[in-house]
DNA sequence: TATTGTTATACTCTATAACTATA
DNA sequence: TATAGTTATAGAGTATAACAATA
């Protein structure tokens, strides 16, 4: 009965949806998959990082990354690196032209969005970050929690 | 600049990762693929739908939809039926079992999801509410304007 | 002529698990 | 022993386009 939040749940579903339907037409037009677009989203403005870092962001498990990056690396969107400090490792980064790509397709998505917000004031826009950021905390508090993962080499 | 939405946009899209992580697990569980439950879950507690309305609300194509629904059906989950109005048209529904596997696995993500929010007040919920919704509002209005259907015949 | 759903193709993603190499 | 990434496998989803039947 209380079940108040079922409500909520489901206004962040339509959100989800109607976002990647709108987001998905642009990816789609940039030749990328869904899955790549979401490691050169994930990489874009970062110096790089891990497999493992990428995969646990991004939900992509590390025998599929394997192969999603050896199509990135192919396209010359991204480049790898032997990590010095842990020689298991690779350290992931957008090459030059992944950069490029990244700044052409992620701002169609974003132009588009700023229409949508064209009506949001400043207030409307505090709001809606306030309220992300809560529920953000909150669904990452429900996660299992993540393994502290040791910092010792970066 | 005066791009504001962004950190708007990067906090939804973290929500939805976030939320997808969680719903993932008990999804996988349900031995269920991602598709195959966004049709359950699209299917439960409605009456049942044509393939167009299905793959509209779940964002499938029509080729693809084909082999979802035919491996639900090898399931028992849903039935087909020709729609004696149109006869090119099917109408989808769960059969059932489909229902007590939608009864089944949903209620585990909700139940998760339940006390994720279990911190939330009354006033809390309320502004998620509105927020979302307004945010639903802005972003269906993105959409390339959708084709009014025709409803002549149900 | 337009629309609903099917079929076919080629590719990509997915889960899973066994494996190599480093730690 | 545990972890980072690779490889292998089988199945599923994806975009796309040509096609049949119906409207």
């Amino acid at each position: 009965m209380g079940e108040r939040y079922l409500k909520s749940i489901r206004l962040l579903a339509e959100c989800m949806q109607g976002y990647e339907r709108l987001s998905g037409e642009y990816v789609r037009r940039s030749g990328l998959t869904h899955a790549q677009f979401d490691i050169i989203a994930t990489l874009g403005n970062t110096p790089g990082m891990s497999y493992k870092e990428l995969g646990d962001k991004t939900l992509i498990t590390k025998g599929t990354l394997t192969g999603v990056i050896e199509r990135l690396e192919q396209k010359g969107l991204v480049e790898r690196q032997r990590n010095d400090c842990d020689k298991r490792s690779f350290f992931v980064r957008l090459t030059p032209e992944g950069e490029r790509t990244f700044c052409t397709v992620f701002p169609e998505v974003i132009a588009h969005s700023g229409k949508m917000f064209a009506a949001y004031t400043d207030d409307d826009f505090a709001r809606l970050e306030k309220t992300l950021s809560e529920l953000k905390t909150v669904i990452m508090a429900g996660q299992t929690e993540p393994a502290p993962s040791r910092r010792d080499c970066d």
